[in-house]
RNA sequence: GGAGAGGUGGCCGAGUGGUCGAAGGCGCAGCACUGGAAAUGCUGUAUAGGGGCAACUCUAUCGAGGGUUCGAAUCCCUCCCUCUCCGCCA
């Protein structure tokens, strides 16, 4: 959420920050609405001075031995009555003019950073650094995509997966399970070692949650509703971790906090029928290991560089060769002020794809959360940045076709063996 | 799910209709004392919003929302949460 005091004072900024964006947004009523709103909440708290200084005399004169129903009290009386009033329908105005501000406000993303390159489109997204060298087919030989080494091998079942749940869901098997669940535990342990706590929140979320992460009000239909409760299906750990400290002030000496959750994830996935409907790239439930840090304003440049560095650091003890790309002010997301985005190559597919996403929401995230941070006599909204490190299920489809070999076993990176409890999938009989 | 108890500042805790944003204590900060420290003493110490260059000032906030009243931490209603006991349960 945008700050209240820059839309009643600089509206003009934030048109042309939003119009790096792509959107083109007329502010002038949001503006007209924050000001009166504003000029409202004057009247009516002089009003309540007036009404305070009344009540106050009637108690002293009461205290001074005054008859409770004499006429100078009954006077007062009503006067306190006639602002009670007033200040009653005042407070009405206020209230409406405040939620409608609100409304409004919720629904506008976040202030790209200067930083961010200026762009239309992914088109303008600019590689920052390619790591590793992709994986090439050798003459004659054909590269297979991860769902057909996954179909060979065994490691998931697609069609009855539709009997359980629909389409787009997917029951890992075998090795494929349990190279699922080597890959959390790997990721978590080399982010826990690296200083981030450990957390396991809940994966079902209330309103106030999504709303403080950013993906309500505007992305409701991208989110698994529990109609009968007010919760939904996390689409992201970012989700319940930014409301691990909503409403909290954090002393700053404690910045910055560095988490590490994993969770499943639920998204919708609404508008991208047709592609990628095979395999483990585009599913409505999927694992993620996301980094998350709370941190003071002056250090979340930084903070964006290191987060991002941890994301890469597992590509990197995977092996996986991937590109660094940092997306331009029209690709961004609703919270992000700035994003790199990590894509690792797939050789089957002859292309890199998102397998990370790393971002910097400066106080985006912590106005809609209430998430402060003290330090000395100041308190300040703080920083909040998220990436994932990463998107397990398409870590498992790079580790596939990188890893494919001629005999149609899947070599797989050193770093795993003592999770997965071998250094290859091998090719059933 | 049933029964009971309770939610007050960073923390503990008093306050059951009137000058209470709230005693007292702890903690924290500054000053004094000291060679230095401890102990002691004094002073200060909530958050948000509005106005003002500032000193400062106004408003709101005692779990949340409503109500009664000239006036509510205090009375009434609704909701949320925590704790204890019972039941059920992985």
């Amino acid at each position: 959420m945008l700050d209240q005091r820059l839309l009643r004072d600089n509206p003009e900024l934030i048109t042309a920050q939003l119009a790096r964006r792509g959107l083109d947004v007329d502010l002038t009523g949001v503006q007209l609405i924050a000001r009166q709103e504003r000029d409202l909440e004057q009247q009516r708290s002089e009003l309540q001075a007036e009404g305070n200084r009344i009540g106050k005399q009637v108690g002293q004169l009461i205290q001074a031995g005054a008859a409770p129903n004499s006429s100078e009290v009954q006077e007062l009386r009503d006067a306190g009555n006639r602002i009670k009033q007033q200040v009653a329908v005042l407070e009405e105005e206020e209230k409406v003019l405040e939620s409608r501000l609100r409304e409004q406000l919720l629904t506008l993303p976040n202030l790209p950073s200067p930083e961010a390159p200026d762009g239309r489109d992914e088109r303008d997204n600019v590689e920052v650094l390619t790591w590793g060298e992709p994986r090439l087919p050798e003459a004659g030989e054909t590269l297979a995509e991860h769902w057909q080494i996954a179909e060979r091998l065994g490691l998931f079942e697609s069609e009855r997966s539709v009997r359980i749940a629909q389409s787009r869901f997917v029951t890992l098997l075998g090795a494929g399970a349990r190279l699922e669940r080597a890959l959390i535990s790997f990721m978590l342990d080399l982010h826990g070692r690296k200083g981030y706590q450990e957390v396991l929140p809940p994966i079902l979320v209330n309103s106030a949650s999504l709303t403080g992460s950013g993906q309500l009000p505007k992305f409701a239909e991208e989110s698994f509703r529990c109609a009968d409760d007010d919760l939904w299906l996390t689409p992201t750990a970012e989700v319940p971790v930014t409301s691990l400290h909503r409403g909290e002030v954090i002393p700053a000496e404690q910045l910055p906090l560095k988490y590490v959750a994993y969770t499943p994830c639920f998204r919708r996935e609404a508008g991208s029928y047709g592609r990628d409907t095979r395999g483990l790239i585009r599913l409505h439930q999927f694992n993620k290991v996301e980094l998350y840090w709370f941190c003071h304003p002056d250090h979340s440049a930084e903070a964006h560089q290191q987060i991002t560095a941890d994301a890469e650091a597992v590509l990197q003890a995977l092996q996986l060769p991937y590109r660094k790309i940092e997306l331009c002010s029209g690709d961004l997301g609703f919270s992000a002020a700035r994003t790199y985005d990590l894509e690792v190559w797939l050789p089957g597919a002859g292309a890199y794809r998102e397998i990370s996403s790393c971002s910097v929401c400066a106080d985006f995230q912590a106005r809609r959360s209430g998430i402060r941070c003290k330090d000395g006599k100041a308190t300040q909204l703080l920083h909040t940045l998220n990436g994932s490190g990463l998107a397990v299920g398409r870590t498992m489809a790079a580790l596939l076709e990188n890893g494919q070999q001629a005999d149609g076993s899947v070599m797989l990176p050193a770093a795993l063996a003592p999770y997965f409890g071998s250094d290859r999938i091998q090719a059933p009989q």
